[in-house]
Order: structure tokens, then C-alpha cells, then sequence
RNA sequence: GGCGAGGUACCCAAGUGGUUAAGGGGGGGGUCUGCAAAACCUCUAUUCACCGGUUCGAAUCCGGUCCUCGCCUCCA
């Protein structure tokens, strides 16, 4: 497996520092507001990359911070007017949901940032004792000049930075890129007391000291979105290096790309964000997630509607062959017939022997979904053309059918995608029947003159046989050829998500899945 | 100014030296069907921003030009 590090700017070999094993880090949310769909990328982006491990085998440790103290949460506290703690609890709670409801594998640990105060100024300590930091009236900033190294994750050198950076001129930093690791407190925000006085710790320093106490020296994977490169991740590096004396701090970095809109880099600063819960509220997460593994992780990609309704469309295309292969399963059932002497089973056979395989050489390239998804759909589509050419199946073929699907859906797993089978009436929940409750028991007045009170007894009781009454209606109306009354039957339920397919096989009832 | 990524069909997007340039979406035509849906078949890039070069052979390597985006300041 080869994985693209920004440290060395190509690809290498994936070597975990112990065999089977892969320990990785990817930095959290710092809790002031709902993560928008470029910070959802990241996390989904990680998350592939986590399942994928996992799916080869890996025993994969998995450690996510939460940062819960810093200006922004400040700031945010002020306008809400109330105290940053619960402004902290409020958005990690709301980030808990939003990954809940994408079905991110949920990490080993969440450590916080405030919880690990003491952690921190053991480190900042060290740094300081080692000559790699100064204090300055309460501040403690890291020197960058004295870590020879500096730059070379974001491969640039102080010296050209100077040249053009617009840095804001601080009298007490000794160079222009010297970072706080802990600041002075200031009236009326939370501190701590450390050896250098109340205060708090700088960005950079939550990250070094909660991965090296969870992960230990030189972990696996560091994972974040590219814009953490500088200056957060050259100086976690830097920090972490210094203080432990040892490189590297992390095997592999690994930075997915932006997310754009209308060409733009989505930002709080911008201004352009699209909150991932809004998002959410109108398509399904499922369809979020097709979103941004057609797209490889590193590259940039523009959001929009008209994406997700992409997405949708093709979201679904891989989903239904799990309900298309279940409606075939269904036939073992009933009378087959013996395998047909010269049938051609080889499209069969060649997902089953060679799906895995390819999905598993586009992954193991730097994780290319878009490339392990192509074979998905030529997978589907072969599939597909085998179920529309025969009416009948054998006992042998309704076997590979099996394999085929099972296969097809932990293939999707390792990325993170779910097919399910076509949902049918008696799938539902008590949620899903009671919000469309009042219009269908009036449906079933209006076209089958029952009364409410006696279709609401059967809603209640039997919900399938419920819509059956619909159905049943709307096959004798097609009986006696009165189309139209037959396709506003239709028309009705497919407004209640609830779609009907006339196949050979009879009308077929299905849910929808997916809100567009 | 420094550094990095990229320009592949109507849209999105794989492919980084060698058979017919994956795949998805959209559109045209067709099969099935009363219609629809789903599914299938078929067409939709002799060509990979442009110009040179290397090579038996390049979308892929090299040089140049044009353009886009990002980082260098909080940002996933």
C-alpha cells in the first residue's frame, strides 16, 4: 500500500511502525460553530481512510481531540452570551451528532483540550528547559530559529517566508514566526495556573501533548485538511521533535483537499460555508459521502446542489443492485430450473473473483475511491445486464448471486457506503407511517371510499395490507384499462415516497430511500 | 514575491510511457411497458490547455507559454 506524505511530497510504501497495527491521529474541531461541508470532507475523508485499514486487516487506534479552548471560542461566547465552556459543550455535542448521522466510525478516544492542561505545560516545560522557548511577561513562545528542521513539513525556510509574509510585528517575539505555546491571561476568560503565571495554552500545543500521551512517539497517520500544514502542523512537528528529541513525530502526514463553492475555498473567513446539518436535512448523508469519494481526497472539489443530485442519482445506481439482485434471491423459493448447459456465467464469476482484487489495488494507491468506485459500477452494470437477460435461474446461479451481493456490500464498506435491499411497506417505522398518516387515510377515502375511521383501524394493524389497498385499487382500474385513475393512484402514493413497478412479475412496492 | 496543486467530452472524474483514454451524471436514439419507474442496448473525446522537444511510441517525461486554485494570517 502506497500513501502520498506531504513530508516527502510523493508517494511511499505504508509501513506501520508496528506490523498490523496503525496508529492515527486526525486533528479535531475547534468547538465554536456546526462544521460545514468543507470540514465535514476532512473528517469523511479520514474516515475512508480509517475503514479502509480496518478493512485490510488493521487494528487501527484512532484518536480525535476536541479543541475546547481558544479565541474563536471566546469570541463566540461573547456574542452568544454565555460562558465558553458551554459553547465548547454545545458545538462538541453538535460535531457528535453530525458524525453520528455521516456514520463516521466513531474514534477510540475524543480527548479535550481542557482536560489536558497539565499535559501541556509539562511539555511547554520541557521546551522551555531544553532552550527551544522563551517567556515573556507570562507568554511562553517557541523559538522557531532554534529548531534547524522548521519548515521542512511545509517545505519552506524562515528566511524566504520573511521576505513576503505580512506577519504582525510582535516586539516580543525574537523572530516573527515564534508561537505561543501558553498566553497570559486576560480579564474574564478562562485560564489555568501554570509556572509562568494564570493563563492559557497557545493552538498548536493541545495537539503535541494529547498524540504523543495517546499514540506515544512517532505514531502512524497525522491527518487534517492542507490548509493545517502551516502553520499547525509544522508546529505540532516542531514542538513535539523538540521536546522528545526524536523524529520523526509522525510516520505519514496525510492532508485532504479543499472544499470549494463557485470556484471559492469554503471558509468561516470567506464568509461561503455550508453548514454539513443543513446539508443533511435535504439529502442523504449516504449521498454526501458518494459525493466526496467520486472526487480523490487530495483533490479539490466544488460543492454543489447540482453535485448531490448527481450523487443522488449515482448513489443509487450502486444501491439498487442489491435490491434488483434480492428480487432474483427471491426466486429460490419457487421452482428453478438447472443451470442451462452453456450459459455464460463468466460476468459472474469475474466480479467474484476479481472485485475484490481491483477494488483493493485502486485503494491501496493512495486510497483512490474514484478508481475503486469505477469497478463498482462496471460491476453493477455487467450485473445487471446478466439479471435482464433470463427469466430463470439455477440453483448455482442464485448462489454467486449471493456471493455477488455480499461481496458488493462489503466492498462498499470498506469506504463507507451502505447498500441495502429495496425497502418494501413493512420496513417502516412508526415515524416515518405517522408523518404521512393523515394524508393516506384520506387517500384511501378519496379513491377507495373507505371510511377514515375504518382505514385508520387497518393503518394501525397492518400497514402493508393498508397499501395493498392502493395497490390492489389500482390494478383493477388498470384492468379495466381507466389509465388515469390508475396512474393518480400512482401518483398519489409515489407523493407519499411510497413507488410502485409494474414488472412481469406484478407490481412491485418499494420506499423511497433517498430525499432529493 | 516564495512554495504547492491542477487544466482530460455538455458537466463531474480516473488514468502519469505502449492494446479500442475507466467510471458517474446529463442528453439523443432504441428495448421492455398502456404510461411511468427500474434495468438493459446504443450514440455523445481519433483526443487529453497551447507550443516545442525526448522517444520506435506521450494525456503521461523535459522546456516554454497561457489560465485556475490553494498556502505563506484564523481556517478542515
Amino acid at each position: 500500500m502506497r500513501v502520498y506524505n506531504t513530508l516527502t511530497q510523493s508517494k511511499v510504501e505504508f509501513i506501520p511502525r508496528e506490523e498490523g497495527k496503525v496508529s492515527i491521529y486526525v486533528c479535531g474541531p475547534t468547538v465554536y460553530n456546526y462544521i460545514h461541508i468543507g470540514n465535514a470532507r476532512c473528517y469523511l475523508s479520514f474516515d475512508v481512510i480509517k475503514r479502509y485499514l480496518k478493512f485490510k486487516g488493521f487494528d487501527v487506534y484512532h484518536v480525535q481531540n476536541f479543541t475546547d479552548v481558544d479565541d474563536k471560542i471566546i469570541n463566540q461566547a461573547k456574542k452568544e452570551g454565555i460562558p465558553a465552556s458551554e459553547v465548547a459543550e454545545k458545538y462538541s455535542q453538535g460535531f457528535i451528532e453530525d458524525s453520528k448521522a455521516l456514520k463516521f466510525d466513531p474514534p477510540d478516544i475524543r480527548p479535550k483540550a481542557t482536560e489536558h492542561i497539565p499535559e501541556m505545560i509539562e511539555m511547554i516545560q520541557g521546551l522551555v528547559d531544553k532552550g527551544f522557548a522563551y517567556v515573556e511577561d507570562g507568554d511562553v513562545y517557541f523559538e522557531v530559529g532554534k529548531f534547524d528542521e522548521y519548515g521542512k513539513l511545509s517545505h519552506r525556510k524562515l528566511d524566504e517566508m520573511e521576505a513576503g509574509a505580512r506577519v504582525e510585528v510582535d516586539e516580543r517575539k525574537r523572530n516573527p514566526f515564534d508561537f505561543a505555546l501558553w498566553k497570559k491571561a486576560k480579564e474574564g476568560e478562562p485560564s489555568w495556573s501554570s509556572p509562568w503565571g494564570d493563563g492559557r495554552p497557545g493552538w498548536h500545543i493541545e495537539c503535541s501533548a494529547m498524540s504523543l500521551k495517546y499514540l506515544g512517539r512517532s505514531f502512524d497517520i497525522h491527518g487534517g485538511g492542507q490548509d493545517l500544514i502551516f502553520p499547525h502542523h509544522e508546529n505540532e512537528l516542531a514542538q513535539a521533535e523538540c521536546y522528545t528529541a526524536e523524529s520523526p513525530f509522525v510516520r505519514y502526514w496525510l492532508h485532504n483537499g479543499f472544499v470549494t463553492l463557485t470556484g471559492d475555498k469554503m471558509a468561516k473567513s470567506v464568509g461561503n460555508v455550508v453548514l454539513l446539518k443543513d446539508v443533511i436535512k435535504k439529502y442523504d448523508p449516504m449521498v454526501v459521502r458518494m459525493l466526496f469519494l467520486t472526487t480523490h481526497y487530495r483533490s479539490p472539489i466544488d460543492f454543489s446542489e447540482e453535485k448531490l443530485k448527481e450523487s443522488t442519482r449515482s448513489y443509487e445506481r450502486l444501491n439498487n443492485l442489491v435490491g434488483n439482485i434480492d428480487r432474483v434471491l427471491k426466486k429460490r423459493e419457487e421452482k428453478v430450473s438447472r443451470l442451462e448447459p452453456g450459459r455464460d456465467v463468466i460476468v459472474l464469476k469475474a466480479f467474484i473473483e476479481n472485485g475484490e482484487p481491483e477494488f483493493v489495488e485502486a485503494m491501496d494507491d493512495d486510497f483512490n475511491a474514484p478508481d475503486a468506485l469505477g469497478g463498482l459500477f462496471k460491476a453493477a452494470r455487467d450485473i445487471n445486464t446478466y439479471l435482464a437477460s433470463y427469466d430463470e435461474f439455477s440453483l448455482d446461479e442464485l448462489d454467486m448471486l449471493q456471493d455477488i451481493k455480499e461481496l458488493f456490500i462489503r466492498l462498499g464498506g470498506a469506504v463507507g457506503l451502505e447498500f441495502t435491499s429495496f425497502l418494501s411497506p413493512e420496513d417502516v417505522d412508526e415515524e416515518w407511517r405517522e408523518e404521512r398518516r393523515a394524508v393516506m387515510l384520506s387517500g384511501l377515502a378519496k379513491f377507495a371510499g373507505v371510511n377514515v375511521k375504518d382505514a385508520g383501524v387497518l393503518f394501525n394493524r397492518d400497514f402493508p395490507g393498508f397499501v395493498k389497498k392502493f395497490v390492489d385499487l389500482r390494478a383493477a382500474k388498470r384492468a379495466e384499462k381507466e389509465w388515469q385513475t390508475a396512474d393518480t393512484i400512482r401518483a398519489f402514493l409515489d407523493s407519499q415516497d411510497i413507488l410502485l413497478e409494474d414488472t412481469a412479475a406484478g407490481t412491485l412496492v418499494r420506499i423511497r430511500r433517498l430525499i432529493v
